[in-house]
DNA sequence: TAGATTGTTAATCGATTAACAATC
DNA sequence: TAGATTGTTAATCGATTAACAATC
């Protein structure tokens, strides 16, 4: 008894969740095209999987399918979100250096797009909301001279105000002090563009720029060698 | 016979070739520190994996090991450089947008620092060498009105240069035109920031940040509710 | 030689695919 | 009802870990 509820409580295999981002973007371009309903079969051909595998990972969120007919396009969605935490209305914050990555992934609309609210952008050149970002980078310049590095004003930002998400793009040599500081400030998960490991309790999403350009390297190689 | 030349020889499994790069790096940092040899237990603890797994992904190299002594850590690196192909000097050119994403990324050290020679940058912009392109893209603005793409100058540059990654940041509904110029104009590799999934003969790295960072909201919130 | 550590085989674990009864 | 399609169980496949003989 009890058995599907059993199922849908079931810590989701790191495979599976690794997969809810692509399966809500899929969705999100039919809701854009008006389709109501798809099959395991319809999900499968547009994002390149098998079916089995499309009902296999839709079966962890608990009997939001409907036999003979397939799946609700929005309950779906709403269903993959819940899982993902969009309700949850992150927030994020951006360490980074000026004109350097994460300074352009402010500009990047990942975060509105997915309901993440950017809330500021910390740099050497100076402190800016999303809004004064573009001006102040490119024309104020040097907004301030700063006592305390980037990574500090947004831990007290963080300790203030409160953000979940920090999007972690200081200097390498700066990259364990930011994390610990981020960390005991209540951060709660970290996007590491540092290009160094860090050792954390919270969750970290690793970016390694290096090592993904030499992942693709490998498969050219191997690709040429075959 | 030659049982241990099959093996070496054996196409190497996803799991292991994803790891190279990692273990490249991790190399590279106790080459700079003058360490000489290394155990598979060393450097397990050191990359957070088993030393049996660092063994069976170092099978694959073909006896780089030593019994009762561990691994030259030179001769190792340069085993799995050579894997991925770093003596090979790929060339990399990069289409963006101006001062979005791909423009940051042409002042990433990723590219000198793992030997991938960034070659060109195209943008609306204008068309720079890298060394040109921070005055470039900030002082000079505009450097001209272009009647074709920059995905088009790119894979033109491709045809008569050659290049063998492309790191494709141009809007997401240049995309596939872009993707497609650039195979026909014989790149071998895409470096994919759009965004959007591309369907391509030659491989294809994926970076769709919001897809990743929706992969991290998904660990805050499983982290939570745990 | 004795201790250390590899390379490899076997055992386990997890992820994917196939098959099919349940049911809309 | 008949056709379609799910949810789930069983079979397969691949990746990780454990164990140990080979050997430096």
């Amino acid at each position: 008894m009890a058995k599907d509820k059993d199922m849908r409580r079931r810590r989701l295999p790191p495979s599976v969740s690794a997969r809810l981002p692509k399966y809500y973007r899929t969705l999100r371009e039919l809701i854009g095209t008006d389709i109501l309903r798809v099959s395991s079969g319809e999900l499968a051909k547009r994002m390149r999987l098998t079916p089995s595998q499309v009902r296999q990972d839709f079966s962890y969120l608990g009997g939001v399918g409907q036999q003979g007919y397939g799946y609700n396009v929005k309950d779906l969605y709403s269903a993959i979100g819940a899982v993902i935490g969009i309700p949850r209305n992150y927030s994020a914050i951006i360490i980074c250096r000026r004109q350097q990555f994460g300074s352009a992934l402010a500009k990047d609309p990942c975060f509105s797009t997915r309901g993440v609210n950017l809330k500021y952008i910390f740099s050497e050149a100076g402190d800016f909301a999303p809004s004064e970002h573009e001006v102040g980078i490119t024309e104020l310049g040097t907004r301030a001279k700063f006592s305390s590095p980037a990574y500090e004003r947004a831990a007290d930002y963080c300790r203030r105000t409160c953000a979940d998400i920090a999007v972690l793009a200081c200097d390498r040599t700066e990259a364990d002090a930011a994390a610990e500081a981020l960390e005991s400030a209540g951060i709660r998960g970290i996007w590491n563009f540092t290009g160094k490991d860090l050792s954390c309790d919270v969750p970290v999403l690793d970016m390694n720029l290096s090592d993904m350009l030499l992942r693709l390297c490998c498969e050219i190689t191997a690709e040429t060698d075959e």
